[in-house]
DNA sequence: AATTAATTAATACAGTCGTATTATTATCGG
DNA sequence: CCGATAATAATACGACTGTATTAATTAATT
């Protein structure tokens, strides 16, 4: 029984593949051939992995989620100032240049996808969405929330900002390149907490 | 010459059949086939109107970015009180029951649809950022503004938030249900102004 | 070295894709 | 009525889709 110890990491190296061709030409691109071709495998190989398309996507889908809660738990247990923690923890779900650039952007094209698949999207599940609530709960610990502040409408609204940022953060570079993000997610904490940020 | 004065009206035709089908399936179903199907013609005469399907998907979403922008203009004329006014504008952008509700999800996937054909998205050509530039010079005008607000980052703020909301909508239905999206929007506009709406 | 299972490559199938071509029908101005 | 043109329908082409099958290759265990 060879390569056994291959078989997860191969999976892996197949979903990233998927990652790339979504992002760079969305779900419509994401066929198994291309999948395999990025992979630079054969389209036997793929399916030996992965029995259809379905569960590949669905893999991939899995798999960017965890590597996001992986991350956010990596940034939580880092020794820094809290209020420069909670920044990192939020710009880290935002497409800034480097790797959280791919995967806010496929996570949100997977996003979109589930609508149209009639699933049922449960935001619980969601690592973005549990981050943002460590993230409330952080402020609400750290007595920085202001105190007529609704926790739970500012978890959502939170939750909902940063998925628009995401989206025009994909759509319009300017955002990225001029560090707007940042300054709209600051701006926004201010705007939230009692002391300055 | 018969049947020329039809011309357009047969192409809005097509195109709203387009959005259906885009509401329904996504941009992965958006065939040719299908809207044809989906608008009760056949392929040729849907290719007597549209010489490609780029040409009817672009035809489809400059027309639904011009209803909006023409709804956009009939709420602000509406004789209500400015508050009321501009919640109505602010919900109109949403996925509401009724016919926001498939104007908004469409406008959605077209915009992730932008990012994969390489197009450059203006901002200052979105109906719905116009919309919203309008509304946040309203709250200007009525001096409703907090006096430390940053005028351009609210916009900014409030563009994202929208189009999050609209994500969040579309795929959390118990989002539209429990009018909780009014609340947020209603939320966070008492968060920037300095009345109460 | 032989065996066995993991892994790969190659090919095939029916269905759909966008586009194109053709013939046919419908409807107006003359 | 007649001819011009808008409009439709039908069909065909090559490329691509997901899935399936088969044979060949690779590598570890016995």
């Amino acid at each position: 029984m060879p390569k056994l110890i291959e078989h997860a990491k191969r999976k892996e190296m197949i979903a990233k593949a998927a990652w790339k061709v979504i992002l760079e030409q969305g779900m419509e691109g994401a066929s198994v051939r291309n999948i395999a071709k990025e992979a630079g495998i054969s389209l036997g190989s793929l399916r030996y992995y992965f029995a259809s398309q379905n569960d590949l996507l669905g893999f991939a889908r899995d798999l960017i989620y965890q590597k996001t809660a992986e991350r956010m738990t990596r940034i939580f247990k880092l020794d820094m100032p809290p209020k420069e923690k909670i920044v990192q923890v939020l710009l880290d779900l935002m497409p800034t240049p480097g790797e959280t650039k791919l995967e806010a952007e496929v996570r949100l094209v997977f996003k979109i996808h589930a609508r149209h698949q009639g699933e049922v999207f449960d935001a619980e599940k969601d690592s973005v969405y549990l981050a943002i609530k460590e993230v409330m709960s952080y402020l609400v610990l750290l007595n920085l929330l202001k105190k007529d502040a609704d926790l739970h409408l500012e978890t959502e609204r939170m939750y909902s900002l940063l998925d628009g940022l995401a989206l025009d953060g994909m759509i319009r570079p300017q955002l990225l390149e001029t560090h707007k993000l940042k300054r709209i997610i600051v701006y926004h904490l201010n705007s939230i907490c009692m002391e300055e940020f």
